[in-house]
RNA sequence: GGCGACGUCGCCAAGUGGUAAGGCAGAGGCCUGCAAAGCCUCUAUCCCCGGUUCGAAUCCGGGCGUCGCCUCCA
């Protein structure tokens, strides 16, 4: 079974053969330092994420690079605007972008250079642009010569001559021809400047991601990834400069992912109507965040909302449950269920079947260009069947027979899920966020006079079956009407009182 | 105006030729002292109109609608 990818430039499915059998080489986009990023540009980073998690599980050894731009108009606007010098204005937002990705549980490039470390290769690539009549110099600005390039708008899938018919193409009479990019600008004065063979300047927009790339993995490499609104004109430019310069294929497979939206309108920093990763991550876990991104499919556009989170993080609950039931269960065999007089070993068939079955249908749908919606359907499929053993079936057994089989069980939930990076605290409870008032709930209902907010609540587990079993409904109600103010969750399942407290 | 994508259950969303995954919400049932959780059952013929085919949500044509790119943008 092979991995089939959508690639923009044939605008089709294709099998995934990587130039070498066993490595990927993959580049993605990264972010122009200028701000704090929004939830808009963190669903990209995080489905190139999943991909390259997912093509490391499949086994191939995978070499992810992704640019950091720090030299930009828009940094040098912003940076004036606040009247602080360009590169440390970068530095703080490349220093936020890093711990947002961190938060977000996005796993660290193999590399991530910055453009202000690789000017002098982008003079390099500008010669020989130059040299091969690819570009020309005006006034100590370079520009790149679209017709030069043969094939100008074929990721895109545009013609040159549509584009000029557009009437929102900025006419410059520098320009031999006003599709023409800049290669090189020449620095104005108080803007950041490296020395040039047309005078100090920098480089244009498209240029780092050129260079660093074929720096990195040689051409052509595997994937080149990013937002669909940079396809144009971004990676068109990319691929202009790249295969005129080289004379090569620059990249196998062009990857882009769908945009995220807000009232059926594309999220944007211009348009204003965005939300930071960092807020959102504040008021909702990261699994829940992945976990909400990967119900649509990549490519599709998403809407962004909190009552679209609030669900996700109610499925998250679904997950989360049986893993948590499991972790219960060991930790108290006294509370063990009697074994269900018979059937069992129906049960256990059709359980082990399930866990083969998630693996595999993960599998297909993770094959047929990441489709993490049926992936993660596949997880709900198995979540149901051990959901449907605990309780209806057999459950962990008189003796804690069907442990080995409910931990493959888990195991089949956890390891696709972690290949999507949404990691489940199977944990009932989170000792350190009890609240205090816990420990007088303890001392007026089991009489626990410890200091240990574990114990207080594990007393309380204890007084309350006690309760239950004498029919003392007032007390048992009692207890669980405090838990409930100080936001514990109280389940009364087949084996005793469940306690959790963090949801 | 040019180019492209999309339109599937109340909401979200997989599925690209063989008769519709999953999540959320809802209804009924089981379980339960009550509650919660869980399990079971139920709710769609896929925007509209034609066409191709033994057979289409899936292919083709037309229409309507939405979005994206063409300017910085993940």
């Amino acid at each position: 079974m092979a991995i089939r990818v959508y690639n923009t430039m044939t605008r089709t499915k294709e099998a995934f053969v990587p130039r070498d059998p066993e490595k990927v080489a993959m580049y993605v986009c990264g972010p122009t330092v200028y701000n704090h990023i929004h939830i808009g540009n963190a669903r990209t980073f995080l489905t190139f994420d999943i991909i390259r998690r997912y093509l490391t599980w499949r086994g191939y050894d995978v070499t992810f690079v992704q640019n950091i731009t720090d030299v930009d108009d828009k940094i040098i606007n912003r940076a004036a605007e606040q009247g602080i010098p360009a590169i440390e204005l970068a530095e703080t937002f490349t220093a936020a972008f890093r711990s947002a990705m961190a938060e977000l549980g996005i796993e660290k490039p193999s590399r991530q250079p910055m453009a202000t470390q690789t000017i002098p290769q982008m003079i390099g690539m500008v010669e020989r642009l130059i040299a091969t009549g690819h570009a020309y110099e005006v006034d100590g600005d370079v520009y790149f010569s679209v017709r030069s390039f043969p094939g100008y708008g074929k990721l895109s899938g545009r013609d040159i001559d549509d584009l000029e018919s557009g009437s929102r193409v900025e006419v410059d009479t520098r320009k031999n021809d006003p599709l023409d990019f800049a290669l090189w600008k020449t620095a104005k004065p108080g803007e950041p400047r490296w020395p040039s063979p047309w005078g100090e300047g920098r480089p244009g927009w498209h240029l780092e991601c050129s260079v660093m790339s074929e720096e990195e993995l040689g051409l052509p490499f595997d994937i080149h990834g990013g937002a669909s609104d940079l396809i144009f004109p971004h990676h068109e430019n990319e691929l202009a400069q790249s295969e005129a310069a080289t004379g090569e294929t620059f990249v196998k497979y062009w990857l882009h992912g769908g945009l995220l939206q807000v009232n059926a309108e594309k999220m944007s920093k211009s348009l204003g109507n965005f939300m930071l990763l960092k807020d959102v991550l504040a008021v909702y876990p990261t699994p829940v965040v992945r976990l909400f991104m990967m119900q649509t499919h990549y490519r599709s556009p998403l809407e962004f909302s909190t009552d679209r989170l609030d669900e996700a993080r109610t499925a998250y609950e679904r997950v989360a449950g049986p893993l948590r039931d499991l972790e219960i269960a060991k930790r108290s065999r006294a509370r063990e269920r009697v074994a269900g007089d018979d059937g069992t070993g129906v049960w256990v068939t059709r359980l082990t079947k399930a866990i083969a079955d998630c693996r595999a249908r993960f599998t297909e749908d993770m094959d047929d260009d990441f489709n993490t919606a049926g992936a993660l359907a596949a997880v709900f499929g198995l979540v149901r069947e051990m959901n449907a053993f605990i309780w209806e079936g057999p459950g962990i057994g008189a003796h804690g027979e069907n442990l080995p089989l409910l931990e493959r069980a888990a195991a089949g939930i956890k390891e696709p899920l972690a290949v999507l990076g949404i990691e489940i605290d199977a944990h009932p409870v989170r000792v350190a966020e009890y609240p205090e008032e816990v420990m007088q709930l303890a001392a007026d209902y089991a009489g626990y006079a410890g200091s240990d907010s574990s114990e207080a609540v594990d007393a309380l587990r204890k007084a309350r079956d006690v309760a239950r079993s004498e029919r003392n409904w007032s007390v048992a109600d009692g207890m669980r009407d405090r838990l409930q103010e100080l936001g514990f969750v109280v389940e009364d399942k087949p084996d005793g009182t469940h306690i959790t407290y963090g949801r």
